[in-house]
DNA sequence: TTTAATGTTCTATACTTATCGAACATAAAT
DNA sequence: ATTTATGTTCGATAAGTATAGAACATTAAA
């Protein structure tokens, strides 16, 4: 059973969320995972890179506090932590989520 | 007379804006170029690196679309799109900006 | 107890990038 | 015509990073 560390809201900066939010593989993800309102294991969302990329992939959103991971059974489930950020940056996240919908992200780069 | 390229609103990308504010000192740049409400040379806002790393700097944020460069004699002129951008990704650079004077950018990472 | 499912870690690689100093370009001031 | 001010470009470097495959770890299912 693996353990994730998770940074508290103190730990989080603009700059890494802005940078987490920047690669258009894991922007997808996030917005996938903005779709479903629940946990979802890696496997739901259809990505495309390998396995172990989309595991440093996750691994970046997490540290940055995007992204909350919890282990159950074989799969780990993630989820956004979307109120926390909400307190900590406003609207940030909510209007990058609203953009990316709008316009494709992993299409034209 | 330098002639500088800029993206229209058509070529500009969400990971891409992203990833030129993700950088501590453009987006402390950025920061500032948004106090100022006018043209801003580039040795009006204090910089933490050296003169040929800024001039790297301001083509990311130009290349991105996310300010205007003009010549004027010997300076060049900076200015946020904001207009353009709030068109193309509404409320993403407003928050993003607002959530960077709340918290202090350059100091913490 | 194998086998399958799910994901992590390690190693390697190619690419990007933040940084600087030196040299250059241009325009204004002397 | 120098000199000064402002910024760009080039070359180099060190660090970061996106990618994948192979090996591993853990849990569930057969």
């Amino acid at each position: 059973m693996k353990q994730y560390q998770h940074p508290s809201p103190d730990q989080i900066t603009l700059t890494g969320v802005l940078h987490a939010l920047s690669d258009p593989v894991r922007l997808n993800y996030v917005q996938c995972l903005a779709r479903e309102l629940r946990e979802c294991p890696c496997g739901a969302i259809p990505t495309p890179v390998a396995k172990s990329t989309m595991s440093h992939h996750l691994r970046v959103l997490r540290e940055a506090g995007i992204v909350r991971v919890r282990t159950e059974g074989t799969q780990s489930l993630t989820s956004l932590r979307l109120e926390e950020l909400e307190v900590k940056f406003p609207g940030v996240l909510q209007t990058v989520l609203k953009a990316a919908n709008e316009s494709p992200v992993i299409e034209n780069s």
